[in-house]
DNA sequence: TCAATATATGCCTTTACAGTTATATGCTGC
DNA sequence: GCAGCATATAACTGTAAAGGCATATATTGA
């Protein structure tokens, strides 16, 4: 399966995912924010079903789908112990500032 | 140039960064760690440093990587709005689980 | 049942890129 | 300067996957 990062590599997939962040869309709405032919879009629908990023639910011809955050948490959860370093590292340049003021 | 996204989408190239987290390694090191030759090892590393994920120092014949952690926040902060809608999720249970208890 | 709309799938082509081997480059101690 | 180690680069190959077009499938309204 597809891991996570590899899901979100791909702009093709990542656009998607952003507009999902605000609710439910049509494929059609995806197809025109995406700027691609409708086929790869649901080719790319697809794969963030099966990964377990979306879902779908029947809306007479339509499909509507849905963000599924959980697995968002996992690259979340990846980048917790790196986190440390970059704050580390404004605390330094803010003690150095502060000392600066003194 | 490659979006923080791509780059971490290869283990190959994921690796590394984890084993670096711990500090400067050397790529005879990365390679070990990585389990493919050193060529493929080197070329990955590239793309990190030109990418300004990673940097370099020599040491005698040793190049030392070390991470440069700053693009990582770029993958936090695209995370941010998401992290609400998970935490929305948890918060929701959290109530059902307490309303439970009365 | 038929036409129309919305989406999915199959097939095909092309491109990107990872990995390998062989080789070049760089550095050091002698 | 030379031998030896550590790393980088070049050239090549194989593969995966993305995107396009054509077409199948599904759903609805009439």
């Amino acid at each position: 399966m597809v891991t996570t990062f590899a899901l979100l590599a791909d702009p093709t997939r990542r656009r998607p995912v952003e507009e999902l962040r605000a609710g439910e869309r049509s494929v059609g709405v995806l197809v025109d924010a995406v700027g691609l032919s409708q086929p790869a879009v649901s080719k790319q629908l697809r794969v963030l079903r099966e990964a377990g990023l979306a879902s779908v639910r029947k809306d007479a011809q339509r499909r509507m789908y849905r963000l599924d955050p959980e697995r968002l948490r996992e690259l979340d959860d990846w980048l917790q112990p790196f986190r440390a370093m970059w704050e580390a590292r404004v605390d330094a340049l803010e003690q150095t500032l502060s000392t600066m003021e003194d």
